[in-house]
RNA sequence: CGGGGCGUGGCGCAGCCUGGUAGCGCACCUGCUUUGGGAGCAGGGAGUCGAAGGUUCAAAUCCUUUCGCCCCGACCA
């Protein structure tokens, strides 16, 4: 990408609306515009890094065995009124009437619409387990949307849903989604708990969240010094010591970025939405469900993970790789620096933001800081004379004088470090 | 939903108290100079002052109503 083409421009003054960190520096990285409160447009550098977001999350959600499906945002409140939600949601569900006056709701959330689906498609266990998940805008009327895109009214969600003919099964697969949700977010490059939690409205007896570590976080985790126990405070108001273990205990804020529940009969029954065992018994399903949020996950990782200067996103999401800023007049247009370009280009298609614009350095410097590219690899005047060029690694600040040819080779290594297995 | 704050060019703000028809910085456009950490000079374009009603010779400014946005709290992916 070349800047010369991106007519997004970085702000160089705080916007008044935003409080908390990544809301302002997504506003002025040019990542996000906002529309209404708690409703934003994504520009395209946000919506690369979504996309790189999602497609960790398709990739581990295949893997377990997941089909991916689409479902209907509008959803018709008879539905709702099947699992009495539609009262028992109360306003935070968006509702909506059209032409003939029949009620609908914007989706907060899709267990109804899934069981409805599956119960039409399966009536025998030998056509179970089966695991569906959908990326997809979600809609909460928030009674106070807050803090940019850690709290919308509208955001991007991963949901997945889980039918199994016996209890033992859906726990087994309860427990596959805990592996694919670790390996989700070691992959996304932040540091994150899996705790133990309320499962709150959406129901069900067994629960966990994920959360991603950050000084801003709404959400406290409790969680062991020794062992790997962990809870979300709501969930484990008064512990002082481990429970399992006994050791003392230590609190860290969080941003929670996704949930598990297992959810046995609480939507299949009330919809009956009922299989065949093998006694040729008809009973519901076993049902577990499975979220991410994936624009808060965004939001969440520049609040992990971010300083003085701007975003430091990790590579795995980083909107672009690294940035080539070629410094004065005619530095754009050199054949060695174009040279230099074409083989990062083929080391790393697309992933390369090329910072030709006719301004002075200091500004390809802070809009390179701000942005986040992992790596920036500068081209002077003085370097490039002899051959050489300068990588700095953004997270560390560390900067390495090579020749030019020898660049893409340290950035693969460099990122061959990094990223974790893929 | 309770408490607080704010709506004035794209962004950040001043002007309001004490009415007289809108200003500053950034950004933008043109020209010249400049080029390793948000350049300088000169010229220029851009605002129904959130909206509606009222008071007045005259309203960004005073009064009423209303909408929106932000923050804190209670509740939540």
């Amino acid at each position: 990408m070349k800047a010369s083409l991106d007519p997004v421009q970085t702000l160089h003054e705080e916007p008044a609306e935003a409080e908390v960190v990544s809301h302002r520096l997504m506003l002025r990285a040019g990542l996000v515009r906002k529309l209404a409160g708690g409703v934003y447009s994504y520009l395209p550098m946000a919506v690369r890094a979504l996309r790189k977001v999602e497609a960790i999350i398709r990739q581990e959600m295949e893997a377990a065995g997941a089909q991916e499906v689409l479902l209907p945002a509008l959803q018709p409140s008879d539905l709702w009124e099947k699992t009495d939600r539609w009262k028992a949601y109360g306003p935070e569900l968006f509702r909506v009437s059209d032409r003939h006056e029949r009620s609908f709701a914007l989706g907060p959330t899709h267990e109804e619409v899934i069981t409805d689906l599956v119960s039409q498609i399966i009536r025998s266990y030998r056509q179970l387990p089966f695991l569906a998940y959908q990326i997809q805008t979600k809609f909460r009327d928030e009674r106070r949307p807050r803090f940019g895109m850690l709290r919308g009214r509208e955001f991007i969600m991963k949901d997945a849903y889980s039918f199994s003919a016996s209890e033992a099964d859906a726990h087994r697969i309860y427990a596959r989604m805990q592996e694919t949700y670790a390996r989700i977010f070691r992959r996304l490059g932040l540091e994150h708990r899996m705790v133990e939690a309320d499962s709150g409205l959406i129901g069900g007896n067994l629960s966990h969240e994920f959360m991603i570590m950050a000084d801003s976080g709404e959400d406290t985790v409790i969680s062991c010094e020794k062992c790997v126990w962990a809870s979300n405070i709501e969930k484990a108001p008064d512990a002082e010591i481990c429970p399992v273990c006994g050791s003392p205990v230590t609190s860290r804020t969080a941003i929670e970025v996704g949930h598990v529940f297992y959810l046995a009969h609480k939507y299949s029954a009330p919809m009956g939405a009922n299989f065949l065992d093998a006694a040729g018994k008809e009973i519901p399903f076993f049902m577990g469900c499975y979220g991410i949020g994936v624009s808060r996950i965004l939001a969440a990782a520049i609040e992990q993970s971010h300083d003085g200067q701007g975003i430091v996103w990790p590579v795995s999401i980083a909107p672009y790789r690294n940035a080539v800023l070629p410094l004065g007049p005619g530095m754009a247009e050199r054949p060695e620096v174009l040279a230099l370009l074409d083989s990062i280009e083929s080391l790393w298609p697309g992933e390369t933001y090329f910072d030709d614009r006719e301004v002075r350095p200091g500004m390809k410097f802070q809009d390179a800081d701000l942005r986040g590219f992992p790596f920036q690899v500068i081209l002077g005047e003085r370097h490039v004379e002899k051959g050489n060029g300068e990588v700095k690694i953004r997270r560390s600040g560390e900067r390495i004088v090579l020749p030019l040819k020898d660049i893409p080779a340290l950035l693969s290594a460099r990122v061959q470090a990094i990223l974790p297995e893929s």
